[in-house]
DNA sequence: ACTTAATTTGCAATACGATTGCATCTGCTT
DNA sequence: AAGCAGATGCAATCGTATTGCAAATTAAGT
């Protein structure tokens, strides 16, 4: 457990229960989560409560925000050099239309977009829907 | 006027006043429009009326749907080529972060991704945050 | 033009995720 | 032990999406 709440203080989180909790769930999924999937899965649980606590995740980058075009809202950890300034793990997110999971693939690069002139590019934010691997077999 | 009417049952859609209306008010529009958008852009509305609208629209490939992050689905005109058998404009849409606004960017080709071995890719969506020509000035 | 059937429209109501307000609780500091 | 700041839990609210149903409109047949 010392190690959960390492993992929290090195984002400049207090290590309360209720975030040593989500934090132990969230390490052990494979898929990113909805806060209704935490709720659900999760046995003590506010859903109030666990709003605030990704939302302060997200803040610290501990975990980020992921918009699947699902219409659901999904979170999944961040690699470690994320922090409370900023985001810098961006990478590919897959949508499974088959289980409707989705994981993040950050090993696949994300390539380069030439936009028209005129327009600045920030952030690009890739989502691929397919068949994962599990649903494929 | 009956450009319009052409222009619906080309895609098999009835042209009733609403759709017309509706249409028109799209036809107009430089960026892509939610649905409280078009309610409160448009004289006559309904919202679910609206709603039903673009619905029919969609299915019958005269608008897509533009899930561009931020929560709120917007939509915009198809390319011709699209119709009730599926949609074939999939291009990249470009976020301005500044005025809100987003735009279609058909010109812009989608690069390829490569997935890990066991992912099926079926579609890629891009999306491009930024900051668009007119915030820039 | 009149009647009738099918589709569309408008309003009320609901669903549901996200978010806020506030009182209470918890853990740490003095 | 008392005090304080932050975290938590519950109720309530917000905003968008969606459905049910009755009235209105459109299309079709005579
Ligand atoms: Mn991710
Ligand atoms: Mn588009
Ligand atoms: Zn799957
Ligand atoms: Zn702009």
């Amino acid at each position: 457990m010392k190690d959960l709440e390492q993992q929290l203080i090195a984002k400049q989180i207090k290590p309360t229960a209720m975030r040593l909790l989500v934090l132990d769930f969230l390490k052990e999924q494979s898929a990113a989560q909805s806060l209704t999937d935490i709720e659900l899965k999760m046995e003590r649980t506010d859903r109030v409560t666990i709003y605030r606590t990704i939302r302060t995740f997200e803040e610290n980058g501990l975990v980020h925000r992921i918009d699947d075009g699902s219409g659901i809202t999904k979170f999944a950890l961040c690699a470690a050099d994320c922090n409370v300034a900023g985001h810098h793990d961006l990478h590919l997110h897959f949508y499974c239309s088959e289980c409707k999971e989705t994981h993040c693939l950050p090993k696949t690069t994300i390539p380069e977009v030439k936009l028209p002139t005129g327009y600045q590019l920030v952030e690009t934010q890739l989502i691929v829907k397919g068949i994962c691997q599990a649903c494929l077999t």
